[in-house]
RNA sequence: GCGCGGUUAGCUCAGUUGGUAGAGCGUCCCCUUGACGUGGGGAAGGUCACAGGUUCGAAUCCUGUAUCGCGCACCA
């Protein structure tokens, strides 16, 4: 053992100062290429028949920051890539941002509106989509220097983005190809339309709000035989029908029956029809029937052969009615409804009631089911080439024949529960940011093709797409394509992990996989890993108004992102929400801390002998620690193949500082400082190797203490640790 | 209404195929000993939500209940 001063480097002796480390380090690791696979091949740390691993980042939308989330999803796929990268896999990780049609459109012309005071129709649409596009570029330097922050080695050389050139190819193939088999259709149906963002939302953009509201219970006139309930008595004036169940005897004289009235000014005309969908029980058992505002209602008419009247308009103001009505807010003219009730004595009841709001997920708006002509995807259509199978097929069968491994797997069950019940998917949004349809008009012909018509006078539609079009396609329009011969395409696809948020489990995993599946007839992903929700340290969902947030660059700055990592990571297994306190990221800062005084340790303790890392002459004692050891890393490797990284991630923090520190080196102390050579140099050799290996197996985990700390270690001809081959091959029994 | 998940130490959570309950943080006591006070040693603290059942044996498997949370559907 040397006394006084040992020959180590200085930057061991003060503690471990993340903030001038994380920096460098990243820059190292950029310099060397290794997160690219080419040129891990290239410089041979990689076979290149080595087995690929690929996943493709759940691209950030471009509409501001990361969050603790994304941070999070960094964090576990890091954690995946750099530990198949150093098992000498052929590893890509491919990065993107998303375009978030309407999330980025609706935050610039809220921008726009604040400091400009200017609405999107002042700028027209390409001035505003030149702004929209410098936001968008602005928000996606921010997020990549962020990603950057946490460590994340992704392949930034293929970087790809949801709406540049490559991917607008890979949007309109597939909207043609769609078209062409009759798959994606333009129909007259009603659609969920948010007044607030003046477009078209799919019903997977709807969030229920549970409210207040007032059930009224009346008459459309005074001789009218039968009492409807509402909530909406506003929308009465569309009416067509009373529809009864054809059981329900009190109603039965009346079936079949047409009657005329006028209702607050508006004439009506009524037919009574029996329809198996009316309860009995609810209300008065009569249901009022409004075809143009109510999806329900509307496959009732459609059922009864009745017309669609269609009483309000996009902005949610009534488009009948005399003055007393006309151009009303949906709002007001409930009121003046309900008045002219009271006043006619047809008011019958008046209850609270709470009730499902639907409202639009993005703006908030509430939505207003209109009828209107879009854009749709059959997913119930037989598909000729493909033994007419339907979408919904093509869904369910990678999930049900087990091609597709979801964790956990009970979010199986959610998944076949949301595709059976799928209806036909609404792609187009009145809004300017996205992929542009790829359809012409000119007069009654329609053309579509991936690129526009040569011939002049064709006009395109105005719509755009739905976001998750396009997202759908990620996993193969990121690897080239709509091009078959791409090399990437053939070699990281079906991509190894999806590894994405549970909550977007039906907007983006089930649309990737019919996406993949009808254009590629190839899942796009062997197994999905589903995180959960970050939440603060009690539990709550973190939000401004609650200002509880952490922001994961703050606290990156302030602990290092290793410790920010680990706190992502420990603790939280796939499918469950994780909580998240600085005390928690304190902790392993502390960690990152003890293992470099460890490495102190060690390296002063063992400058004397020369690392051997086949060395042959341990004691018996040092034998039996070994063992000991390598059992615990081969768990901590089987594990980490498990993606159990919550329990990997413990064991090699208990086995570092509970064993390693607080015994292991605790009873070196005097064998070091003891006259025994055999026994000195065998525990020397053990530390030493232990401290690298420890080192390596964190290293997934907490890349930048790692690399650092592996820079100081005396290892002969030793590449970066990331490129480091993974010290357990074997994890048999 | 249908389905899913949670309920384990003060707090946050582990607990792999059933075999005497674990960690971190917090609390209390001790240690300014040469890697580290961002540390070390020790202690207190649990009818594993409840009730049945299966079993030699249940936190773990089965049934039911309570309670919290989530998803879907309904929402006239």
């Amino acid at each position: 053992m040397n006394n006084g001063q040992p020959d180590i480097n200085p930057k061991l002796l003060s503690p471990y100062n993340p903030e001038e480390t994380e920096g460098r380090i990243y820059k190292l690791w950029e310099e060397s290429g290794f997160f690219n696979p080419d040129i891990c091949i290239e410089k041979n740390v990689t076979d290149k028949d080595a087995e690929p691993f690929s996943i493709v980042l759940p691209p950030p939308n471009v509409t501001g920051t990361l969050h603790i989330g994304h941070a999070s999803m960094l964090a576990i796929e890091d954690i995946m890539v750099r530990f198949a990268r150093m098992q000498g896999k052929r590893t890509l990780w491919l990065p993107g941002t998303d375009h978030a049609a309407i999330a980025t459109q609706s935050k610039v012309e809220k921008i726009i509106e604040k400091e400009e005071g200017k609405r999107k129709n002042d700028l027209g649409r390409e001035e505003f989509l030149k702004r929209v596009n410098t936001f968008a570029q602005d928000s996606h330097d921010t997020i990549i220097d962020q990603a950057k922050k946490m460590g994340a080695s992704l392949d930034w050389s293929r970087e790809a983005f949801t709406l540049d050139d490559k991917r607008s190819l890979a949007v309109r193939t597939a909207f043609k190809k769609m078209y062409d088999d009759g798959l994606i259709y333009r129909g007259n149906r009603i659609v969920n339309w948010d007044p607030k963002g003046q477009t078209v939302i799919s019903d997977d953009e709807i969030v229920y709000e549970e409210r207040k509201a007032k059930l009224y219970t009346f008459k459309y006139s005074k001789d009218f035989p039968i009492s409807i309930s509402t909530t909406r008595p506003e929308t009465k004036v569309g009416d067509v029908a009373v529809a009864v169940h054809p059981e329900d005897a009190r109603y039965k004289e009346y079936v079949g029956k047409e009657y005329d009235e006028i209702f607050c000014g508006v004439p009506i005309h009524i037919k009574i029809i029996a329809d198996a969908a009316v309860e009995k029980d609810f209300g008065t058992g009569a249901l009022g029937v409004t075809p143009a505002h109510s999806q329900i209602d509307a496959d009732i008419a459609y059922k009864h052969n009745l017309p669609t009247v269609q009483v309000i308009n996009e902005y949610a103001k009534m488009i009948v009615g005399g003055e007393n009505l006309l151009g009303k807010k949906t709002t007001e003219a409930r009121d003046i409804i309900v008045e002219w009730l009271r006043t006619e004595g047809l008011l019958e009841k008046e209850e609270e009631i709470t009730q499902n709001v639907s409202t639009a997920e993005r703006t908030g708006g509430i939505i207003e089911p209109l009828p209107k002509l879009q854009w749709f995807i059959n997913v119930n259509k037989p598909i000729k080439d493909r033994d007419n199978k339907t979408l919904k097929d093509l869904m369910l069968e990678p999930i049900r024949g087990k091609n597709i491994n979801i964790l956990p797997d009970r979010f199986e069950k959610v998944y076949y529960n949301w595709v059976e019940n799928l209806r036909d998917w609404c792609i187009s949004r009145q809004i300017w940011y996205g992929h542009r349809i790829p359809v012409w008009y000119k007069g009654n012909e329609i053309y579509c093709d991936v690129e526009e018509p040569k011939e002049a006078d064709w006009e395109q539609d105005p719509d755009t797409l739905d976001t998750w079009f396009s997202s759908g396609l990620w996993t193969f329009s990121t690897l080239g394509w709509p091009d078959l011969e791409s090399k990437d395409l053939q070699i990281y696809h079906p991509t190894t992990v999806l590894e994405t948020g549970y909550d977007i489990i039906f907007f983006w995993v089930a649309r990737m996989i019919l996406m993949s599946q009808y254009l590629l007839d190839e899942i796009p992903f062997k197994t999905v890993y589903l995180h959960g929700l970050v939440r603060d340290a009690q539990g709550r969902k973190m939000s401004k108004s609650l200002g509880n947030i952490i922001d994961p660059l703050d606290v990156a700055k302030k602990y290092g992102a290793d410790a920010v990592r680990m706190s992502l990571v420990m603790g939280t297994g796939p499918g469950n929400d994780s909580k998240m306190s600085e005390d928690k990221i304190k902790s392993y800062k502390n960690y990152a801390n003890k293992l470099w005084n460890i490495t102190r340790f060690v390296l002063s303790n063992t400058n004397e002998i020369k690392y051997n890392d086949n060395f042959q002459e341990y004691t018996k004692k040092d034998k039996e620690l070994l063992t000991e050891r390598d059992e615990i890393f081969k768990t901590i490797t089987k594990e980490m193949e498990e993606y159990k990284f919550y329990l990997a991630g413990d064991k090699i923090y208990q086995y570092t500082w509970a064993r390693f520190a607080d015994i292991i080196i605790e009873e070196s102390k005097p064998i070091l400082n003891g006259e025994n050579d055999e026994d000195k140099s065998s525990r020397a050799q053990f530390l030493l190797d232990t401290l690298i290996k420890i080192n390596i197996i964190l290293h997934p985990f907490m890349p930048f203490v790692t690399e650092e700390i592996w820079s100081l270690l005396p290892v002969e001809n030793k590449n970066l640790l990331m490129v480091t081959p993974w010290p357990i091959n074997d994890t048999t029994n």
